[in-house]
DNA sequence: TTAAGTATTATACATACGTACAATAGTACT
DNA sequence: AGTACTATTGTACGTATGTATAATACTTAA
């Protein structure tokens, strides 16, 4: 009958901060945008509601730190992919790939948590502006591949353009197959993907519009 | 002096229910979900909040009621474009990717109502089957115009596999523009898509993969 | 012109939200 | 052991939400 237990346990600011953080996207990918108060969340975490405009200045605050964290989350895991790969253009593509379609990344709770951003991207202008950078990493990073490839065959090709179309494929493919995981597998995903890479290497990315430049065409479709 | 002018103008149900259902994809579009009121739709429809429950059984009830209205008007607006193209499975396949990157389909405002859709999908049966339906007759459609292609050139292709990743690359790329349309055109995004029928009718969808399975190859990278 | 029907308004109510603030009590340091 | 610090709690407050309901008045038909 000697010491009681505490009725609570302190924490650092920081490992607190990250508690809350964590909680929220859990919150996000559960019950949604709405159904993300600060109740939920702080019971979520396991503290009480007042803790949380402690370590934040706000419910939007949290939310916005919520989408730094979610997005070097996902970096970090790509990288760490990545680091596990060949160091060639080629490999690190086909290991973006298969990153993009395994463990982390095919957690349904993640794409709930994306959305959410997504959608305040077109109302909320701090979120918009680290859309932006996020996006900006990413699509970077992959063109710089792509224009390895490129250099190491001679290949004549838009380097922007095809990672343009390679970030679209991908966060389609990713995007449906969160969405609505039984319409197909994630190993069908990563073979469409892979599949779009080879054709890549074989230059033929563009290689039709790129022809009928040089030796016009007769009507496409009729 | 004689007659002062009516306080309201009655109106017809249906006519009533479409005015509350475009005011809240406005809404939605502008505001989000979370600014998506019973008072904010009706100010925007220009009637009082009380007629929002005469009409529906609730914000709920209206919200799934506009999520079905915008699905069939994107797919009346497609279901036009492909109408006034050439009747072929390439023609029509062709008219698609127009007609996603064109006038109707590039209004932001699409996109923000959209967004709102796919988050409420994973937290909402109602609305998740509702998808579940627009998403299934979407495929079905491109599927059939693939394999159309497929029989004339006499491809061995999977026409389910080659939808799956054409839908992909069409939401990916439409996806990116509406987020950030400094990112590249839809001029640019219609030139990609293009592309990818141009490889599919030259039978290079899914070769290299299948050439593997009968010539084992070497490690693809290195 | 009158009357019936109901689309429409206006108000009221319970609930849940984000925020503010004072009280409490773990924790580290002397 | 005592003390200062502050993380944490609990409660209270104003506001905004969705819903319910009664009163109003436009519209059609007799």
């Amino acid at each position: 009958m000697a010491d009681k237990e505490p009725k609570f346990t302190r924490d650092l600011p920081e490992s607190r901060r990250r508690q809350l953080i964590e909680a929220t996207a859990r919150s996000l990918a559960r019950y949604g945008l709405d159904g993300t108060t600060v109740r939920v969340v702080a019971a979520e975490a396991g503290v009480s509601p007042g803790l949380v405009r402690h370590h934040f200045a706000g419910m939007h605050d949290l939310i916005a730190e919520t989408y730094r964290w979610t997005g070097k989350e996902v970096e970090k895991a790509l990288r760490a992919a990545l680091s596990a790969a060949p160091n060639s253009p080629e490999g690190q593509l086909r290991a973006f790939v298969d990153a993009s379609f395994s463990a982390p990344m095919l957690d349904p709770d993640l794409l709930g948590v994306w959305l959410t951003f997504w959608s305040l991207t077109r109302t909320d202008p701090e979120i918009h502006a680290i859309h932006g950078k996020v996006y900006a990493d990413y699509r970077r990073r992959l063109q710089m591949h792509i224009g390895g490839i490129a250099e190491e065959r001679r290949l004549d090709l838009d380097a922007r353009l095809a990672a343009l179309a390679f970030t679209a494929l991908l966060d389609g493919l990713w995007l449906e197959h969160c969405l609505d995981p039984t319409t197909f597998t994630a190993v069908e995903a990563r073979q469409i993907a892979h599949d779009w890479v080879d054709n890549l290497k074989a230059g033929r990315f563009m290689a039709t519009a790129r022809a009928e430049i040089v030796t016009p065409a007769q009507a496409k479709a009729g």
